[in-house]
DNA sequence: GTGGTCTAGACCACT
DNA sequence: GTGGTCTAGACCACA
């Protein structure tokens, strides 16, 4: 379920908050279903109780979740998210850049656009 | 021409190379074209050397800058380069990530194939 | 343990990274094994930190080491690691460039013959 | 004749060494031969005269070539040479290094043996 | 505690 | 002139 790589360069908690998105956005985990704890959350995946802890704050900072003291955390409902137009617009400033490297490592303009519309579908189903 | 933002998370060494490979990809700077001297775009973007070689390094690495001793540092030609699976896969990863990101975001899945179409038009043309 | 020669042509992250090759080629590093840390080993050696980090870097790029942030840096598994054609290639460019110069510098075919044969028990054993 | 790689981490006068070093143990080059003058190869090859000049200055040194003012610089005569043990030494430790990072790449240990004896034989025919 | 980045400034080798 | 190495010492982020 949690796919952590130690010899990334990525932060382990970066890839916490990785995981515990993409569980999100593909719907494994629904608006109000109640994460575990912290604690029990790093025994599962043998990390850093602090490590952790940190996901979770940063995680609620991008409005994924958000804690009741005393309750635990939860995922936020989709009501309650405002989008947010300035990450869209760095989103779509990295979309950009991946598709120059996408090229740049040899890759055609139609292929590009096979993979990605594939990618579309693939999610759309989700 | 060079955006360096001290006060970002990524380090400087980083967006050096970020944008280095932009004009590289933007075919601003062309093969065999000589880059600034390490010393030279030091100076220019007000930054230590070290930090600008540890860029040029890095580029070198990646395959996209060349270093003939004691005469300087030039683009790579696109027939030098060999393609690098790896690397693709994780393009590939990153952009299924970032396509996840875009809809959890409100984009609806057309809006993202519009938005993507285009880009694919644009750099067709660069 | 570690042999380092200030004066040699060699420059220092060098001869770092060739003693901990030889020390995980002879065994005596095994993988898994946590190195020690760059602060560590530099006031061992008494040689800049900086210079610690060059050769571990150098020597996480040639896959022998991975880094976990906050952790420390660990010798890669022998699973792990993919073999490396090009490498493999260039080792074999050095090798008969060194049979010439054993050759021109006196030593006959039989001899050189007897000598690899020894080191290829050697190792064996090791 | 020359190979020559600018992109090479090797600085050029070490391969201009090594293009010639390889060109006298093939027997292409001959004792008494004489050699381009230092302004012709460096014509020839595309190279700073300076460069050349180190290059020949490093060959005479290692008792390769020997100049005569006025004349020109040539190869010298076999009799002429006297074993140097220190630099066989150095070779036996550069070999046991290579047959390491052989081994550690992947390659059996009767992989070597076969690979070796066949540089041995190409060599004694040579 | 760990590695990672950055600066300032010196010295060296190669072209 | 070029890149490459090294030192000393500071600061940051992660576990």
């Amino acid at each position: 379920m949690f796919q952590l790589d130690l010899k990334s360069r990525k932060s382990i908690y970066e890839q916490v908050v990785d995981n515990i998105k993409s569980l999100v956005m593909a719907g494994v985990l629904k608006p109000k279903d109640k994460l575990p704890s912290v604690r029990e959350l790093s025994r599962i995946i043998t990390v850093n109780p602090n490590t952790v802890q940190k996901a979770y704050r940063e995680l609620e900072r991008q409005g994924y979740l958000y804690t009741v003291l005393g309750l635990g955390t939860f995922i936020t409902e989709q009501s309650e998210r405002k989008p947010d137009e300035d990450k869209l617009n760095d989103l779509r400033k990295q979309l950009r850049q991946l598709i120059q490297e996408l090229r740049y490592n040899g890759m055609e303009t139609a292929e590009i656009r096979c993979l990605i519309l594939d990618l579309l579908n693939e999610k759309g189903q989700a």
